[in-house]
DNA sequence: TTAGGTGTATTAGCATACGCAGTACACCAG
DNA sequence: CTGGTGTACTGCGTATGCTAATACACCTAA
């Protein structure tokens, strides 16, 4: 058993949804530091994907900084390290920025925004 | 000159971008409703870029039903009616998921994720 | 009516990205 | 030695995006 959901949506790079499974396991707390993480063959069989496509995510996931990768061995989820400011701002920001400028468009509130962002936040947890 | 600020970041589709420029100009208020929107030809002169990309950028604003299209005539920015919540969920729901997992992810807490969101809400204004 | 503007559609070429397949190598554990 | 691990490479087919060159139907103003 694969110890994060994973399901194929047809539109975005099979890779991409594969790493972004992981990071929102990550959030929800089903995956935690220091935990094995599975091979590229074994996911390749599980989720019944290319081992490239495998080994692409696996690689995306260690340049992030959350896979720790002992070569012969396997990989763990890594412990984080205390990020900067700018390390969160080069991430968030640009998301954050369509958000808001969407939200703006359609004629939202910011009361009504962050409502809905709390809104999300706490679902992350149930 | 354009009724909005363009510029070509590698990496990015050049229809995606001139989709978002308009929202972003929409948004902060340089595009207003019933303001008319330059031609495929203006565009594709005005910014270096091929008709058809114009042309593509044009057809996805008009099916965002930002834009009203009078053919023979031109283009104008259209008149927002209300919204329902599910239609605004449809377009916000994904893209805030996916910032809410980001930061939970990188340890960020609540409040400061809403302040980040109170500080590019009002900086859009400026 | 004519000339020039508008949106729209078609075909083609080219580069890139993605996923799939197969193969190979170096490493480590049992 | 055997079977597991990560990593790298080539090739193939497909889809996407941008560019290019036309062509058509429509409207407006001279």
């Amino acid at each position: 058993m694969l110890p994060f959901e994973f399901q194929h949506l047809p539109g975005k790079p099979v890779s991409e949804q594969l790493v972004f499974s992981v990071k929102k396991a990550l959030a929800k707390g089903q995956l935690k530091p220091g935990d094995p993480f599975p091979s590229v063959r074994t996911l390749s069989r599980e989720i019944r994907i290319n081992p490239n496509t495998a080994q692409k995510a696996l690689s995306q996931l260690t340049q992030a900084g959350i896979l720790e990768i002992t070569p012969g061995i396997g990989a763990r989820v890594r412990h984080q390290t205390k990020l900067s400011a700018a390390e969160t701002a080069a991430v968030l920001d640009e998301p954050m920025e369509t958000l808001v400028i969407e939200a703006k468009r359609l004629g939202l509130t910011l009361d009504t925004l962050e409502a809905r962002l709390r809104h999300f936040w706490k679902d992350l947890n149930r």
